[in-house]
DNA sequence: TTAAACTTTCAGTAATTATTGAAAGTTTAT
DNA sequence: ATAAACTTTCAATAATTACTGAAAGTTTAA
C-alpha cells in the first residue's frame, strides 16, 4: 500500500469511526488529516483535501477548536490563517474525555441523581425505578470519576502500575 | 416530583445520551423502559408506552437482544411474548463494552495497524504518517485491551484496590 | 388443516442531521 | 477611507437515518 492510498484510508476509517461515536464525518476527517500532516493547513487546503465546502470546513474547524483539539495559528508573511491539531494522543484523549464528561456524562449525572430521589410510596413499580436509577447513578457516576482521574491527570504512581500490570 | 414525571424524564434523558453517543432514541427508551419496569412487558406494552409502531418496536428489541442486554421471555398462559432487560448495571456495561469493542474498535484497530506498516519512503509526510498512524495504533490498542479487562472479566484484586482507590 | 394471535420484514415516508454557497462580516494593507 | 483577502453565518437543500404500517411470515390451539 502506498501513501496515498493509506492516507485515504484512514481518512475515510476515522470519519466513520467518529460517526459511530456521534462525531461527524466532516468534523472526523478534518481532524484526521490534521492530525497526519507534517505541516499546518489552510482552511482552502482542507477544503480541497476532503472535497467539502467553506462553510463545512469553517464550522468544524471551530468545532475542533471548541473540544480543544485543533488550534489556529498565524504563520508570518501569510495571511490566511493555518490549523494543527493536537499531535499527542495522550493529551488528545484527556480533552476527549474531559469533554464529554463535562457535556454529556455530567448532564445525565445530574438527572439520574435528581430523579432517584422521588419519595418512595411503597409501591412495586416505585421501589424498582429507586433501585434501578440509583444504581444506573452510581455506574455513571464511578465512570465518570474515573474516567477524568485517569485522563485528566499525569499519570500517578496507581496508574503506571496499573497499565505495567494490564500490558 | 411524582413517578411518573420522573419516569418519563429518565426515559428521555437515556434517550437523549444514547443518540449521543450513536444509540438511536427507541432503542435507548426501549432500554429504559425496560430496565425500570418490575415485570417483563410485551411488545404490546412497549409500543404504547412509548408510542412508536409495532415495526419500530420490534426492530429495536431485536438489536437490542443482539446486544445482549434484553431478553425474551415466554409467560405461561401468554401466547405473545415479553421482554426484561439486564437489570445489573455491572453486566450491562460489560456487554456494552464487550459489543462495542468487537464491533467498532477492533475493525478500526485492525485499519490503524495496517495503514500504519506502510514503507517509509523518507519523506515528511510518510514519517509524520507512520508516527502518527503508529501512535494512535497504540493508543486504541491500549484502550481496547484495558476497557475489555475491567469490563470483562471478574473483578479481581486489582481493580478493586483500584475502584477503592478512586472512591 | 385452519385460523387466530402474534411477530417480522421492508418499501415508502418522515424526521433529523449535515452540507452548501453566497451574502454579510472582519481584518489588513495601503 | 477603500478594497482586497479572507472568515463566518445561515437559509436552503441534500444526505442520512429512523419510523411507520401493512403484507408476509410464524406459531399455537383446537
Amino acid at each position: 500500500m502506498e501513501f496515498k492510498e493509506a492516507k485515504d484510508k484512514f481518512i475515510n476509517t476515522w470519519g466513520a469511526f467518529g460517526t459511530l461515536w456521534g462525531i461527524n464525518k466532516a468534523m472526523a476527517q478534518i481532524h484526521a488529516l490534521l492530525f497526519i500532516s507534517p505541516d499546518p493547513l489552510s482552511m482552502e487546503d482542507i477544503m480541497e483535501e476532503l472535497d467539502i465546502s467553506r462553510g463545512n470546513a469553517s464550522m468544524n474547524l471551530r468545532a475542533l477548536m471548541e473540544w480543544g483539539i485543533v488550534y489556529k495559528i498565524g504563520v508570518t508573511g501569510e495571511r490566511k490563517e493555518f490549523f494543527t491539531s493536537e499531535k499527542d494522543v495522550t493529551e488528545l484523549s484527556r480533552q476527549i474525555a474531559k469533554e464529554r464528561s463535562r457535556r454529556e456524562l455530567q448532564p445525565t449525572i445530574r438527572v439520574l441523581k435528581e430523579i432517584s430521589n422521588i419519595t418512595d410510596d411503597g409501591t412495586a413499580k416505585t421501589k424498582e425505578f429507586i433501585k434501578q436509577t440509583k444504581a444506573m447513578y452510581d455506574l455513571a457516576d464511578t465512570a465518570d470519576t474515573m474516567m477524568n482521574r485517569i485522563v485528566n491527570q499525569e499519570q500517578n504512581w496507581i496508574t503506571k502500575t496499573l497499565v505495567k500490570l494490564f500490558k
